[in-house]
DNA sequence: CCAACATATAACCTAATAGTTATATGTAGT
DNA sequence: ACTACATATAACTATTAGGTTATATGTTGG
């Protein structure tokens, strides 16, 4: 089961995410947006790739990575699911959209 | 770096924030629900409390634990905003919820 | 007071993270 | 075919996380 949690806990991957949310990226761009090395780059790649938050294709010699939103979506329903029962009553109506699925998803 | 992240990504400590929705419990109470030893216990709600998501008040020799429901809202809001972010236009009614601090809040 | 119980702490182990540098592999353009 | 470039991998270091066992401390009832 992916770990969004673990995929989260990085504050680096983190903003790998933000970068990738309006358009793919080679990992060259990626590891120039960065103080770290290729290899470091590469490993947080990986983890988010172990973790479906992004998927890659490959294009000749160049690797492009793309955000995987329907997981983040799953993601955020999930924990909007879990939270909701953590704290109820405060939440009752928000929960229901979570759990009717209610949320746009294709 | 005290960070929500730490706190929530961990599936035991999770698990002992279910333990806490309901009721208060010692701490003995809460390592009995575990297979791990009572030290391991104490080393994630001293995460817990450094994060500040839960609570204790000590009663003679035992430590109750209370779910901080204002932080751990806080906390799940902060993850969900970031994620909302990423999803943007995907997610509009439901970010809104969020972002609006519907959940019961400020 | 003291024994039993609840909690705290110390010392230790192992595995995972997050990074490094150096080097290997694969692909494209000339 | 060669070279330059993009990516992958190997080998290493340091730190942290999550667990252990053993033991110390603090509290309470009898």
């Amino acid at each position: 089961m992916p770990d969004v949690y673990r995929a989260l806990s990085d504050s680096t991957r983190r903003e790998i995410m933000k970068l990738l949310k309006d358009k793919s990226l080679t990992q060259k761009e990626i590891v120039e947006a960065f103080d770290i090395s290729q290899p470091a780059i590469k490993k947080h790649l990986t983890i988010l790739l172990e973790e479906e938050i992004i998927t890659v294709t490959v294009q000749g010699k160049y690797r492009l990575y793309t955000l995987n939103r329907d997981m983040l979506q799953q993601a955020f329903r999930e924990m909007l699911h879990y939270i909701g029962d953590l704290l109820d009553d405060q939440l009752a109506s928000l929960k229901k959209y979570v759990e009717k699925g209610e949320m746009k998803d294709d």
